[in-house]
DNA sequence: GCGACAG
DNA sequence: ATCTTGTCGC
């Protein structure tokens, strides 16, 4: 466990910004995972006009079998009251809380963590991603469907295809723009926490299927916004 | 001052 | 994120 605080969620704006910024040291840039097991997704979903947070975990074995695809062991989702309003680039503080619960009820501990945003795309490259894998200890990839900040050029058609997500004003790569499936839109992939970008992408890459998110992300997906059981109530 | 802006 | 039917395509 962490010994400073990692997160706190009634900080005003200014507050969690300057917080941001003293995490970001700690994000680990450079590849320290151990041999993956289980992968976890996470992704977090709204009820109620907003008011109930839904936070969904979805444990998948690795690898997955000859046909691609994944044995899901395990399967958590937390309800709670939605803590503040979203604003772009304090996501963490409006999604890690819940995130934190729903894996506090998990019985494996995964080796990795794809989360639905950005890792180090970000600002003050410290997006949820990161800062969720800092809180957890754990390495994470951020997978977000569209940008957040950084520039890029038109990734190639093919599946796999993808460009660097640079900024600042020396072109710092802070992700990529992957082309996860022909004829649609790019996903935006950055290293989270203890994984590099070429890591990253290989994971990713490696965990999609015929659409366009990984299947850890598109399962999670799928759990926290009821997509699944959404029929019949 | 004017845009841009993960989920 | 969420509200939602049909429709185009493999």
């Amino acid at each position: 466990m962490p010994t400073a605080p990692l997160h706190d969620w009634n900080l005003a704006p200014r507050d969690a910004i300057a917080l941001q910024k003293r995490l970001a040291g700690r994000v680990e840039r450079a590849d320290r995972l151990a041999p993956v097991r289980h992968l976890a997704g996470v992704d977090i979903g709204f009820e109620q006009d907003g008011a109930i947070t839904r936070a969904a975990v979805v444990m998948l074995a690795w690898p997955p079998d000859e046909d691609g695809v994944f044995k899901v062991v395990e399967q958590v989702v937390h309800r709670e009251p939605t803590r503040m309003l979203y604003v772009p680039g304090l996501l963490s503080f409006r999604e890690v809380p819940a995130a934190l619960a729903a894996f506090e009820r998990l019985r494996v501990t995964p080796q990795l963590v794809m989360v639905d945003g950005q890792g180090i795309a970000h600002p003050r490259r410290i997006g949820v991603a990161s800062h969720l894998g800092l809180w957890l200890d754990l390495p994470t990839i951020g997978v977000a469907k569209s940008r957040l900040c950084g520039r890029h050029g038109e990734p190639g058609p093919a599946r796999g295809d993808w460009t660097p997500l640079v900024d600042g004003p020396d072109d710092e790569v802070i992700g990529a723009v992957l082309r996860s499936r022909v004829k649609v839109k790019p996903i935006f992939v950055s290293p989270g926490h203890r994984v590099s970008l070429p890591t990253a992408l290989d994971w990713v890459t490696r965990c999609l299927g015929r659409t366009k998110l990984p299947e850890p992300t598109r399962l999670a997906d799928r759990l926290a916004s009821r997509r699944d059981q959404k029929r019949g109530e």
